[in-house]
DNA sequence: ATCCATATGTTAGTAAATCTTACAACAAAG
DNA sequence: CTTTGTTGTAAGATTTACTAACATATGGAT
């Protein structure tokens, strides 16, 4: 296309809409501006291609032939592409929300909260993803995610919405009364680990027990890890916020942690705008672990064994 | 039509471009700006829309669900306003030039020069109408008339071409050697005059001849009215240019004048742009008249009498 | 007739949008 | 591993678009 020789699309507009209406006072009204600026654009579209599109009478205007024969064209151009814009405007209000969360944090934290949100926000259709890391933040797929991680994602918007180092933890009716003098001493019962994840065996290395130390490896969705070391299936490594619960009464320990700065859970969104929906999902969110952590902060949690 | 939400013109043909190109860095040169406008241009759009609309990669861009539904309904309608604006303008080209003439101007001033004019621009094309002053200078219809009178109209431009008063003339064979004493002895001629013309007539009462004073009038088209005074066939009144030769040798005697300041020939336009065509013939036009002068001057015209 | 409400026209000055400049970061190609 | 080509960003300059205020003309109402 050959951009060069546009006319000024101002002086088009204003054109269109003043003969739409046959009025220049008129088409100001309705494109919000004086009557002064409509003359003018239309004067300087005139200069622009050499004739005279309306004939200036005293009371409103008349288009002349090669008027009337631009403005019928322009008022079907700019007819498009304003349903085309609100199309597409009112196709981002509709389109689904894509969530990505992982495993763990939805069937911890979000799965009893969420039906607080969509009973709140009758209209969101929210469509969950909760698959370990596959998540698709370009533009026009995932409109966010939670992930959990040091903020640090290069081209991502992240703010911390649930901070807490991996701490490893065991039910008291797995380990009774046992002291634990070293990590090393974890690896006499089954190991409760995601699937797909690397962390614990990254921390086993980190505290010096090699990676051909023989052990014993449960490996299982995230939504299902909670419930394991709950049982007692073995141990295994979560945020603290998952289990205060159990901490305070005992049913779990914390047995050893491993802070790292900045750690936590991030929602984590593209830069660029947002849609209202997801606006009001972020800011939920950000409420609810607020909430969550004033309840928190009345029981402090339990010391590290 | 809404034309209040319509999102920002200029974003959405910065957009549209760089959906055309894939990338910002052709867009923007094919819109002859640079890369950085083009690339606010479209952060300020996905703003305004509240959507994604391209995926900045490192190489080029590509576009995102939203962009490319955008893009596929900007570019046709940009491309249609393009096509009607260049159809709109060629039209314009290509339009005969429609001028008005009085018919004595024509006949005896433009009709032996319009064809030198006609062969310089053979791609001009004219439409001479010299019905007498029933023109009709509104946008949309003549181009340009030729008027003769002060240069007074009000809404029009007008530039005095040639100067000149109506002259009363006779042929020295109608009036062998008599002497004119006053006006009114040339009642005893018969008057040629002008359809619908009654500047004659004004000029009669001017110089204190009543209106009824009896008189012979011959009526005749402009394009006539020299050949009758060259004839003999009566007294008439023009503009001494037309007839500058036959009253240097004699053959045409100058009896009265009525000067009138900025009386002559005006070429009258529309305020507003020209046609280039216009612009040539306008031009073409004082060159014309000032070679007729120039010539006039070698040879200074005859004394009233 | 005269006044009022409503048009458009014009100019100078102001506000806002738009663009450039100058930089940075990064990827692919040579 | 430099070079070239790409996008990103911020600040400032420039251009564009608009407003304000007044002028002029028209048609209808009083």
């Amino acid at each position: 296309m050959d951009w060069r020789n546009f006319p000024s699309l101002t002086s088009l507009r204003a054109f269109a809409a003043a003969a739409e209406h046959k009025s220049l006072t008129q088409a100001a009204r309705s494109l919000n501006v004086t009557h002064s600026a409509i003359g003018q654009q239309i004067k300087s579209l005139e200069r622009e291609l050499g004739t005279r599109l309306i004939a200036r009478t005293r009371h409103g205007i008349t288009l002349t032939p090669q008027g009337e024969f631009l403005a019928a064209g322009l008022l079907d151009s700019f007819g498009a592409i304003s349903t085309l814009t609100q199309n597409l405007t009112r196709a981002e209000a509709a389109r689904p929300l894509l969530v990505s969360v992982t495993p763990m944090f939805a069937s911890a934290f979000l799965a009893p909260r969420l039906s607080a949100f969509l009973s709140e926000n009758p209209d969101i259709e929210l469509n969950l993803d909760s698959t370990i890391e596959a998540v698709d933040l370009r533009p026009g797929g995932v409109d966010m995610a939670i992930r959990y991680g040091t903020g640090k994602w290069p081209g991502l918007d992240a703010v911390l919405l649930l901070p807490g180092c991996l701490t490893v933890v065991a039910a008291r009716n797995l380990i009774g009364d046992r002291k634990f003098h070293g990590p090393a001493e974890i690896l006499d019962y089954p190991l409760l680990q995601e699937h797909a994840s690397i962390e614990f065996d990254t921390w086993l290395e980190k505290v010096g027990i090699r990676s051909d130390t023989p052990r014993n490896v449960i490996r299982m969705p995230g939504n299902m890890l909670l419930e394991g070391i709950r049982n007692g299936d073995g141990i295994g490594a979560t945020v603290p916020s998952f289990i205060a619960d159990e901490l305070r009464s005992g049913q779990l320990v914390a047995l050893f942690d491993d802070p790292i700065p900045d750690i936590g859970y991030y929602l984590v969104t593209l830069p660029g705008p947002k849609r209202p929906s997801l606006t009001l999902l972020m800011n939920w969110l950000h409420r609810s672990v607020s909430e969550h952590e004033r309840a928190l902060f009345r029981w402090p949690p339990a010391q590290l064994m």
